[in-house]
DNA sequence: TTTATCTTTCACTATTTATTGAAAGTTTAA
DNA sequence: TTAAACTTTCAATAAATAGTGAAAGATAAA
């Protein structure tokens, strides 16, 4: 296979696993387009690359910026700005961790706390409580391990999941 | 708090929840609304709760059976169907997370695969050959990761975590 | 069988989400 | 300053996704 033709199929994959994700295509594309390249590009060569609008390269180039995937990189004698993707696997997987949780899991966790005052006592009452209750326990825990993993701090990661798993 | 209004928020955070993880809206409103109730529901209540069309009831019931998170249940004297939600919140997850791994890491991981013969010896192409493999790697670990938590294998899955974090 | 009851399908429509591109805004070199 | 080079915004539009409902398909009691 043909390096170039690798990396079309690469940027495919990466778009598609991202949208199954809730992440847009073109985000993920874009940060699969960067990932594929050593070199820096400008919104230029991303336009071109994946013939995506200017105003799309640029929101979801910032997109990626504020989740953490992507930086600016200014190149002396250039007045561009140009882009490079974090080169790190695992540091990778720990920024999305990161945001996700606090997108995700984080309202989920206030929704779910508002609801522990039901001021019946009915058997059915009870039964949606414990549910809630269990909900709640459970995101607060996954939501904990995750921001342990985010922090890459082993020990207390260890230790939260030994209690989780317990 | 009322118990009928707290069970409509948590079918509203839910939902919202399920649409940001790529599940769509109203199959996580279904999801919920199970949950929030013991008895089994039919169709028609289902459709009545959630003000939803028969054939949207009717398609996002069979996906959530599909992903093993509600089942059938045959009331005796009664044509209808009805179904529940099941009630172990571990066990959600684990269903969940197996899904999402069939349906999003493995075609991932195929891909990945596919991307691994490249001619080219350029710089360039060994470092594209090295972030393939990487992220390869990477999505193996994490897949059987996953892979060992829903089958409840608790020692596997500390051995590769291990391995995975060592 | 027949028929009443319930389930499934699918072409159409509505809703939501993503994308465009031109105009406004910003920055920097001269 | 000014003006060229670049970035950002956002109303309009396109594309993707979800939802409807009526009709066809099952199923099971009579």
């Amino acid at each position: 296979m043909k390096l170039e033709e690798a990396k079309e199929e690469f940027i495919q994959a990466w778009g598609a696993l991202g949208s199954s994700w809730g992440i847009n295509r073109t985000m993920s594309s874009i940060h699969a387009l960067l990932m594929a390249n050593n070199e820096p590009l400008s919104t230029e060569d991303i336009m071109a690359a994946l013939q995506i609008s200017r105003g799309n390269a640029n929101m979801n180039t910032r997109a990626l910026i504020e989740w953490g995937l992507v930086k600016k990189h200014r190149i002396a004698g250039d007045r561009k700005e140009f882009f490079v993707a974090g080169k790190d696997v695992w540091e990778m997987a720990r920024q999305i961790a990161k945001e996700r949780r606090k997108r995700e899991l984080n309202p989920v966790i206030e929704s779910l706390e508002n609801l522990k005052d039901i001021e019946e006592n009915s058997e059915e009452a009870e039964s949606f409580k414990k549910r809630i209750n269990d909900l709640h326990d459970f995101t607060i825990e996954i939501s904990g391990l995750v921001d342990k993993f985010t922090r890459n701090d082993r020990n207390w990661f260890y230790r939260s999941l030994l209690k989780l798993l317990g």
